[in-house]
DNA sequence: TATTGTTATACTCTATAACTATA
DNA sequence: TATAGTTATAGAGTATAACAATA
């Protein structure tokens, strides 16, 4: 299985008779957080997405409806803020959202300028089905883990997470 | 600081006088795993970006050069797996560091429909530039965290990355 | 003058299918 | 027949700037 018939360079050509990716995990790369972060978050995302597309929902819109239908009465502008997106790109999901009856905007009595967004009766159903959807398919995932690693992962999150 | 004029809606319309987006901290959804990596990979992403894109790099042609100067002789279809990206995608970014002669790709003589990416001399230096960024800002972000935590963090990470 | 939400636009990223050359 | 890489293209997501209403 070995055919080594003189190794001269300092990267040999052939190399090992090994191959698929699974030989990349040596490597620094994938020690690298932001690579683990980013492909732990790719895993979850798609498996949040096969869970909740079927309501009709996507991560960024689950997250508006949970908050509203929570009773946060988020303007859009916290909403660009804590989920990290462009206030334009909130007046397209709420769009969408107001548009099928799940959320309604209503003027801010403090400040006139700003909408906040409240969940319908139907917003309040489809946030608390997709809610245990979205738990459901996280506790399968995590059975991989021990039990101290998940909540240790969740606290060591929250801190990163909520950190510059 | 707290007009409470009569509560009799099971949400209040006023709320709290509190505002700003720290408030949703306390809701489910910013408990929840998946919105916990998706906000520390926004972070994550942000930081390297901020640190390697100077160097003309971003995180995927990041990854795919370190693969290439460690040696790997990674094939184009290994890394649309390893890095879960289609391999169209592939090609673009291996076009882009093939014309600013950071790889090569070379014919798999075990297998001439493949290729395989190698560094070249450039490749090798901006390879090891960037790493050297890249360890510095993430080091500066993980100073938050005891050494504990990060010990923790990196190798439950590593657990979930690589299940599928 | 600054801020909230909105619109428009251009740019990047992503997903899909069809094609070629090898196996 | 199946696989590695490529090309083309349409769709989703992202970033930017300009604008009206309100503070």
């Amino acid at each position: 299985m070995s055919s080594n018939k003189g190794s001269s360079y300092s990267e040999p050509r052939t190399a090992s008779t090994r191959r698929g990716p699974e030989r990349f995990w040596d490597t620094t790369v994938a020690h690298d957080l932001a690579f683990l972060l980013a492909r732990a978050n790719a895993l979850s995302l798609a498996r949040m997405h096969a869970e909740i597309e079927p309501h009709g929902l996507k991560a960024r819109s689950y997250s508006i409806l949970s908050l509203a239908a929570a009773g946060m009465l988020p303007s859009q502008r916290e909403l660009s803020e804590f989920l990290r997106l462009d206030p334009s790109q909130i007046v397209t999901l709420i769009d969408d959202l107001e548009q099928r009856g799940l959320v309604i905007r209503e003027s801010d009595p403090r400040d006139r300028r700003a909408n906040v967004v409240v969940a319908t009766e139907e917003g309040h159903k489809l946030a608390e089905e997709s809610r245990i959807a979205v738990m459901n398919s996280e506790a399968e995932w995590f059975s991989a883990l021990p039990e101290e690693d998940q909540i240790s992962l969740r606290r060591i999150l929250g801190v990163l997470a909520a950190a510059r």
